[in-house]
DNA sequence: CAAGCGCATATTTTT
DNA sequence: TATGCGCTTG
């Protein structure tokens, strides 16, 4: 995009073009007509006092506290067409960050629903990332990149890492590429370049050379102009804090400042933000601090909960009636989040009714969970509910296979969430990187990515040749292949593979520009041989890979050209959802966040599973409270119906553990729930027991036992500071020291005995070696091991030592 | 260079 | 359990 922002306003028609001209000098005047307008304003209509509130504060900081379900994205889009039709900003003025590239889209289409065409002219309404390349291209020369530099993706940042480390001799097995990886993530969420790092954090990896190995990576980028994610962000701040004068330049132009989803910034973009607003100081941030679900990939909770230090004299708005979902919901939601301690503290609502109740139900396992999930939404079904109201939201991925198994029996129809994005899939990059070395041969991780993709008789030793003379002549891959096959460096085999590979790209580098891009790809795909590949390949997945190779070169069309969709690609990683089919949503709760649904599903309340025990192990407090964030936007998402559901017994890497109901169960009002007792037939629930019959299956497996399970959770007190790990909570407790032993029997096969280990115990496992027991419960033992850590494992594989 | 084996590993995921 | 990776073998 080259669109210059004063070119692209000119084009703009400025509805008070006039009036804003005099704003800029005269901002009492200005002022003194934006409070003629609101009143002939038909976009303020409707709004309540407080989003009206922070609407009109548009001058100094504002922090907009929208709790969830409060029109937040009203607010905020409502708050530029106030900025724009009062004259108060063109809209070029303003800068409008978001943290997805779906919220960025919504927004320009609301805006535009508000203030006609002249929104869609916002040329700095966009995600962090795509902003910060927007600027860095125009200022690339002062950080070290050419202006049309690269934007690598996750899989070209592991692979130069990879290079990197080996470069650096540097063990790849105990440093592994992705480690180092995430590490330097991390240090560039903190807006730290490699020589701001505090030494001893960087020496704590790779042997002590992170640091190295950190500013390693950053050369190697710059030499292959290219930037990865996070320097979208970092270089801007290098960049304006050796050059004032551009920072000065960018302070000036945004006179309005707009952030959405301001729980999830990073410091990164925190730092990017202050320096922008440090011009006009009017900042409007909009966030909610009680979903920020985002803190494991650097989001920072702080940076809301100090807006009022960090901006003085902020003015803090807060939207609190939800127009969401029904009394009941809201009451379970907002008594849960209550629990939390870090938190600005709102209290949602509703003038709804107060509607069903959230119900809670239990089930011996999973797969009774699964099959009652499938049987409420049949039921909802049965009665005109619509199939695409309805959303599963469940707490890790691996929850979703044992539902989809379930309604790909019943015939259910469903489409899952997230996962695996479009640009993601291997086929996908593949082309990219094709069309990348076409657009650019200097793009030699793209070249490496499909240098014998498909199989062209090219190994490790042809690439490491290529490396060498790359290396010593300083020329791309792609050069020193063309170098290369004019001499017998290469065996003739090799060579012929690489010839007609470089004539290839020659050949397709004329066709850019003479004949449109899709068929530019079309060809390449083609005469490489790679559609040939998946051809050829019988596996089950090829033919729908062929089928999204065929969507790639489509979608290539909306496109003027083809760095153009490069460019989108590179920041663009997300499927194009195809909507309209009456269908029930699976998906992950961070999925989850921003979408509704009038009934939702949320599996799988177990402790150790929600809250995730990994969650509680590396973050302590802070990581539950996340968690419990997270269930306060699960619930949210409901507009009339929530239903929680845990199971007793789940299967986790394989082994079945039993499991006690999650803490956040308990922590619900009572008043806005109900306790559903399990369906009463058993027929299929039987069947575990047919297989594996005990004396005692099937009384437990009864209602009345479920519901005991339910009750018996509520009397144990979950969720006070002793909660940690699977194993631990409570198992000296007699209540549920009977079942669990049955439960190990069933499940585990052991004998059942009671268990012969105790706190502190020196044991021996035949797997992990030495170690000491930290709990006991039942036959799962938790052992901190001399040399594995701590593994939860069963006694039956460990003895006295 | 490809297929096959053993081994470790096992949240959440946008840009 | 199940997947993915790196190394060994054909």
């Amino acid at each position: 995009m080259k669109q210059h922002p004063d070119a692209a306003a000119a084009t703009v028609p400025a509805p008070a073009s006039g009036v804003a001209a005099e704003a800029a000098q005269t901002s009492i005047a200005a002022r003194a007509m934006a409070s003629l307008r609101p009143q002939g304003s038909p976009y303020l209509e409707g709004l309540n006092p407080e989003q009206r509130r922070a609407v009109e504060t548009t001058e100094g900081p504002v922090l907009v506290l929208a709790g969830a379900g409060t029109g937040k994205t009203r607010v905020l889009t409502t708050r530029i067409a106030h900025l724009v039709s009062t004259g108060k900003a063109r809209p070029y003025d303003i800068l409008s960050v978001t943290f997805t590239n779906k919220a960025a889209r919504e927004m320009k289409h609301r805006i535009g629903a508000l203030i006609g065409p002249a929104g869609e002219g916002m040329p700095w309404l966009g995600t962090f990332h795509s902003i910060g390349t927007k600027i860095l291209r125009r200022h690339a020369e002062m950080v070290g990149l050419k202006s049309d530099f690269t934007i690598l993706g996750m899989d070209d940042q592991l692979r130069l890492m990879k290079q990197v480390i080996v470069d650096q001799n540097i063990d790849e097995k105990r440093w592994p590429a992705r480690a180092l990886s995430s590490a330097i993530d991390g240090w560039k969420n903190r807006g730290l370049l490699p020589e701001q790092v505090p030494p001893g954090e960087a020496g704590a990896f790779a042997f002590g050379k992170g640091g190295a190995l950190y500013t390693a990576y950053q050369a190697r980028l710059l030499t292959l102009n290219a930037a990865d994610f996070g320097d979208l962000l970092l270089l801007c701040l290098k960049l304006w804090r050796e050059n004032p004068d551009v920072l000065a330049n960018y302070q000036q132009r945004f006179r309005y400042i707009l952030v959405d989803e301001y729980q999830d910034t990073n410091v990164a973009q925190y730092l990017w933000l202050r320096l922008l607003a440090q011009g006009h100081r009017n900042v409007a941030c909009v966030g909610d601090d009680d979903q920020s679900i985002y803190g494991w990939r650097g989001a920072e909770v702080d940076n809301i909960l100090r807006f009022e230090h960090d901006f003085p004299g902020a003015v803090v708005v807060r939207l609190e009636r939800n127009y969401r979902s029904t009394g009941h919901i809201l009451a379970a939601a907002s008594g849960l989040i209550a629990k939390n301690e870090g938190r600005l503290g709102k209290t949602l609502r509703t003038e709804d009714v107060a509607g069903e109740k959230v119900t809670v139900s239990g089930a011996w396992d999973s797969e009774e969970e699964a099959r009652q999930l499938g049987e409420s939404i049949e039921s909802l079904q049965a009665k005109q509910h619509p199939l695409s109201e309805i959303a599963v939201l469940v707490r890790i991925s691996a929850q979703m296979r044992e539902i989809e198994d379930r309604f790909v029996q019943l015939g259910l129809p469903y489409r899952v969430i997230g996962g695996p994005r479009f640009y993601e899939r291997a086929e996908i990059r593949d082309a990219l990187a094709y069309l990348r070395v076409t657009m650019n041969p200097a793009d030699d991780l793209a070249f490496e990515r499909i240098f014998n993709t498909p199989k062209r008789g090219l190994g490790d030793a042809t690439l490491q040749i290529l490396h060498g003379y790359s290396r010593s002549q300083r020329v791309p891959l792609l050069q020193a292949a063309r170098s290369l096959i004019e001499t017998d460096e290469l065996k003739p085999r090799a060579r012929s593979g690489v010839r007609a590979l470089v004539e290839s790209f020659s050949r397709w580098a004329r066709m850019v520009g003479t004949q449109p891009h899709s068929e530019v790809a079309q060809t390449i795909l083609e005469e490489s041989g790679y559609t040939e590949m998946w051809q050829k390949d019988k596996s089950a997945d090829a033919a729908g890979r062929l089928e999204n190779l065929k969507e790639f070169v489509r979608s290539m069309e909306e496109f003027p050209d083809m760095a153009a969709f490069l460019e989108h690609v590179s920041l663009v990683m997300e499927a194009s959802e195809q909507e309209g089919a009456d269908r029930v949503s699976l998906m992950t709760l961070h999925a989850a966040k921003g979408l509704e649904f009038d009934t939702v599903f949320l599996p799988g309340w177990e402790d150790g599973l929600f809250p995730n025990q990994r969650a509680l192990d590396e973050s302590g407090r802070a990581g539950l409270e996340e968690e419990r964030r997270l269930a306060h936007v699960g619930l949210t998402r409901a507009r009339k119906r929530a239903k929680l559901s845990f199971a007793v017994n789940r299967r986790i890497h394989g082994l079945w553990s039993s499991t006690v109901p999650s803490r956040f169960i308990d922590e619900l009002p009572a008043s806005a729930v109900d306790v559903v007792d399990a369906p009463a037939h058993f027929s299929a629930g039987a069947s575990r027991f047919d297989r594996n019959p005990t004396p005692f299956g099937s009384s437990y497996a009864t209602p009345g036992w479920q519901r005991a399970q339910a009750n018996t959770a509520g009397n144990q007190g979950f969720g006070q500071s002793s909660g940690q790990g699977f194993g631990r909570s409570s198992s000296s407790g007699r209540n549920n020291g009977g079942p669990r032993q049955i439960e190990g029997e069933l499940v585990a096969k052991s004998t059942g005995a009671p268990s012969a280990f105790s706190d502190g115990m020196r044991v021996f496992h035949t797997k992990f070696g030495p170690g000491n027991v930290a709990a006991v419960d039942g036959n799962k033992l938790t052992v901190d091991f001399d040399k594995a850590g701590r593994k939860m494992v069963l006694d039956s594989f460990i003895q006295p030592g």
